[in-house]
DNA sequence: TTGACATGGTCTCAGATAGAGACCATCAAC
DNA sequence: GTTGATGGTCTCTATCTGAGACCATGTCAA
């Protein structure tokens, strides 16, 4: 089956089971790893552990706010991993779990989409704006 | 290579080549896809094509403020295609571009991987919960 | 005839959320 | 002594989101 009709049935499915929106895993899990930060955060750490700052300096226009929230969100869902060494000033790593390393194969299909077919998209836009 | 790995070097790569996030078209992409609404309804659309207000009762908790604006956004990323029937009141189709239907692969990796490991993120929240 | 409902939106307002940047304590290097 | 790095927190403001009213027209039921 094709991956479109494959995904319509498995949506199809989801409304016929009067799926509430507070229960659907996808829902649920999309809400939290599905925004900018977490999935560029996840990639960031696929390639091995770093450190807070190292993650700010690999990630520039995150803030550190939103850096330590996002990180405390995927620690609580169990993708990553926060070390912290007692020594002072305290330095504290970062790493994928288990879990997190198995989110890397969606998220890698993501990212190989993204790279193939910005230029589909960018033209896209070019084609919206002349016409407009 | 692991997935990981991949997506590890690929980061790598792009920090290596000091990728301003406005050049990015992973960061560009999932600027515009990577929220909750673009996801669902994409997800919604793989069935077939549907009608605005049918989308609506598909997601029902999206506002109709957000289902236009979302819509919208698809539209000018060449996802999906909006047909206007000048009927009375007019009715409007929405469907996937060839471009959206390449899009449900990577999409379905992710709801796939949402469905299988729902239940270790809920298990990691409770054990999270249960050490505060 | 009158009212309810569907059509595909737009508009406004309040509340949630994100980002910018100051601030903290401590230590090392210059 | 001053600067920078450590890993954050806090506050203020700007942005974004959701709720819900509104529109014009047509169909259907009571």
């Amino acid at each position: 089956m094709r991956a479109d009709q494959a995904l319509g049935a498995k949506f199809e499915s989801w409304l016929a089971m009067g799926f509430d929106e507070t229960r659907c895993p996808v829902r649920r899990l999309l809400d939290h790893v599905g925004d900018r930060w977490s999935m560029l955060l996840l990639a960031a750490l696929a390639g091995g552990p770093r450190r807070f700052s190292a993650l700010a300096r690999a990630v520039p226009d995150i803030s550190k706010r939103m850096l330590t929230q996002t990180l405390r969100t995927l620690e609580t869902d169990g993708l990553v991993h926060r070390d912290v060494q007692p020594t002072v000033p305290p330095s504290v790593t970062y790493s994928l779990t288990p879990l997190g390393v198995s989110f890397a194969g969606p998220l890698l299909g993501l990212v190989e989409w993204a790279e193939a077919n910005f230029g589909a998209v960018v033209a896209a836009r070019a084609r919206m704006a002349a016409a407009a």
